[in-house]
Order: structure tokens, then C-alpha cells, then sequence
DNA sequence: GCCTATGGTAAGTACTACCTTACCGTAAGG
DNA sequence: CCTTACGGTAAGGTAGTACTTACCATAGGC
């Protein structure tokens, strides 16, 4: 929901490594275990820290789960870089022109 | 330098608070300890890893040190985040329109 | 040359969080 | 109804990390 919890769900190269599993589209948690170096287990509870910063949504299909991106999480973050960004952008100009409060 | 480190840079909530502090432009280390709840020192190890990431630079001014925002790991960070987002817009839309592989 | 201000580094500690194994719940098939 | 497949949860071990205090280096004023 917020971009504090996407920024803290994401600088986990493992989750990364999940969340990114499914730039293609819906996957089962089974599938994305298979894929990587850790147990089903871990793979859930990433799965379940992203769910809670909006970055993952959940969709059962009888007894599996297929997990896909959600783009709630994704807006937030990218509002909170994007905001940053246009905020440094003038700050850099104004310190190039002489602008900025030196000294 | 890439947005993996940049990530795990802003995940902590006192190192943001460092980060966010520069929005204004450059501040001296003591300055910006003062106006958080940690000690000089820990300001000085977020400050490292802000550096490392390409987030912050450093600009000598006698014997103290300004930090500013750098643009560097911003911009890796921005590119990770749109790249992510577009892409989400597209499974998205497809999603939408029945396009997307189901089953 | 000495003293002070500023801040980086070292060493130690406490806490967080990531991973594992074990266990449990539930849906589908025979 | 029993078995199997799938996956979430609990409990515990371990490694990483964020903080502190103590120390050291350097620039500038007197």
C-alpha cells in the first residue's frame, strides 16, 4: 500500500527474485519454488510481505494459488521515486545556474 | 550505482530519513544528527551506504562535509521502477481483454 | 604550536529477519 | 472415505545489520 513497505519488501534479493517470477504473468507458489534456491515455505512468506505492501495479489484456482503483480503497490512506489526525481532534477538545475544557497 | 543497492538503501527507515533531509540541498553530517533521534556516527555509516548506492554525493567545505542528492542512483532506481510498471500496465491490459495465457 | 570543531572508523551488542523442518488445513480423484 | 497435491503457519537457529561508545584524523582560529 505505502511505498515504505514496497521499498522494504523489495531490497530482498530473494523476494525481488519472486516478485520479478512473475513479470510474466500469474504463477502457482509451487512453480516459483521450484525456480529458485529456497524452500516452498520461504517462498510464501515473501509472497505474503509483498501481498501486504500491495505489490502481489492472490488468486486461488482450486487447490493452488496464482500469484500475479499488483499494481497498487507498484503506484505507490513509483509516485514516491517519481516525486523525488522531479524534486532532485530542480534542485540540480538550481545549483548549476548559481541558484542554490550556497555557503 | 544500481537500483539493487538503491533499493536496500531506502529501506530503512532512519536511512530514508537521512536521504529525505537532503531534499532541501546540501547539509553538513552534524546538522542532520541533530535533527534525528540517532547518534553522529550512525548518521555518518547511513550516510556510506546512501554514497555506495549512488544516492548521495559528498562536497568538502573546510572541515565539514556537505551531502546532497545525487541523481546517479536516482536514476537507476527510476528506471527499475518505470520498467517494472509498464511492463504490469501491459500484463495488465491483456489481463483485461481476455489476451492473457489462462489457465 | 595548541585547541576546538567536525566527522569518519573500530569494536561490541542487541535485535531483526530470513531460512529451515515440522505440522496442519483444504480441495480434488479414486 | 481415504489418499494425494498444494500451500499456509509455527517454532527455532543463524546470520546480518543498525545502533552505541570510544578513538583517531584533519582543518582552521587564536
Amino acid at each position: 500500500m505505502t511505498y515504505e513497505s514496497a521499498l522494504h519488501a523489495l531490497a530482498d534479493p530473494t523476494r525481488r527474485a519472486v516478485f520479478e517470477r512473475l513479470r510474466g504473468g500469474a504463477v502457482a507458489v509451487g512453480r516459483i519454488a521450484e525456480e529458485l534456491p529456497v524452500s516452498r515455505p520461504a517462498v510464501s512468506q515473501h509472497l505474503r510481505v509483498l501481498r501486504e505492501a500491495g505489490l502481489v495479489r492472490e488468486r486461488r484456482d482450486g487447490v493452488r494459488r496464482l500469484y500475479s503483480v499488483d499494481l497498487e503497490g507498484l503506484r505507490a512506489l513509483r509516485r514516491y521515486v517519481e516525486g523525488f526525481w522531479n524534486e532532485a532534477l530542480l534542485a540540480f538545475k538550481a545549483e548549476a545556474e548559481g541558484t542554490g544557497k550556497k555557503r
